[in-house]
DNA sequence: TGACAATGATTGCCTAGGCAATTATATTCC
DNA sequence: GGAATATAATTGCCTAGGCAATCATTGTCA
């Protein structure tokens, strides 16, 4: 499911790294915030350029995933879209109702609801990877093909981080 | 109260990027999916290391911002955070019924209220750029300076374009 | 087979944000 | 001064997500 692992580039430096302090931390120099603030924006326009289809940026996720067939039941799509399955079906509730999608109980396995697009639901996912091109090719104008594949090796070289066992110690308080 | 506008760096290509194309579009290939996967890693890990301050990760932004006196009314403080001062309001009263800050009724003009930390507000706010430099400095393991420094360039680019004016032009419907 | 565990979907309760309307106060302009 | 306007805070109504409990169904294993 998942890409190949980006290797971390520089193991041979033992030193921890130290970019950030707690004294005189400054939000503005966060990479974490700087992401915020695009993906806000990203989110933004995205919903903006969808505002005909009636999609709103939480709804344009699943119903994305649908026509991509990266998922055909509710507890499938849940994961994938990595949302609580209770938000989901909720999510489905909203999108039925608006005609986009049909629930329909598995014959197979009869706990398992299968989602399916309707005409309507598929025609509004059509404009879905329209739209992300076009605003993410905008905001990486400027961007040179070689700057843009780095761009990307820092972000799944983060992701690889965040992803360590490590980063995710019990902390047990009854040690000190 | 914004930081100096990087320069686009490639204005020499006349030709528009396109990295992106609506056919065959893959998710994973994209900055926008990349970056919501790291902020939700980064944002669960913030959350886990802030838990025993019974901070929640949409509270923990505002209590910054005050203990960073970047405002010290709800207006401002919601314009500090782009948030709804509807939501402002709500999230005031969950922090002050924490016992995290005080709201008071500002005397020179009534409109305003004025908001302060509390004691526990005070130390709890003590622990987050603790906290959000540690998070960040792991997911940035294996990265050298200049490669810190090349990615911050990246995002304040993204950025810069993502607010230009022309990224959000009124699209006259009474046009072809 | 029959108890038990695992999975899928749903629901209730909570936090949370956006939008619109409302109220109180302050500012501006005639 | 007084009307119009702007700003601050609040509230109601909506979408939205996380967590826990529940129920039905399926799979496992003694």
């Amino acid at each position: 499911m998942q890409k190949p692992v980006p290797p971390p580039s520089d193991p041979s430096n033992g030193q921890a790294t130290c970019f950030y302090r707690a004294e005189g931390y400054d939000p503005e120099e966060s990479i974490g915030y700087l992401m915020r603030q695009i993906l806000n924006t990203v989110a933004q326009e995205v919903e903006r350029q969808l505002a005909h289809t009636e999609l709103t940026n939480a709804q344009w996720i699943p119903l994305f995933k649908l026509s991509l067939a990266k998922a055909s039941t509710a507890a499938e799509l849940a994961r994938e879209c990595r949302l609580d399955a209770g938000a989901m079906t909720r999510m489905l509730d909203r999108l039925e109702a608006k005609g986009l999608l049909r629930r329909e109980r598995s014959a197979t396995d009869r706990r398992v609801v299968t989602i399916s697009l309707t005409d309507d639901g598929a025609a509004a996912a059509k404009e879905i990877p329209e739209v992300l091109s076009r605003v993410q090719n905008a905001y990486l104008a400027g961007f040179s093909e070689s700057e843009f594949e780095t761009l990307k090796i820092f972000l799944r070289r983060i992701l690889y981080n965040a992803n360590l066992p490590e980063s995710h110690p019990f902390h047990d308080s009854t040690s000190i």
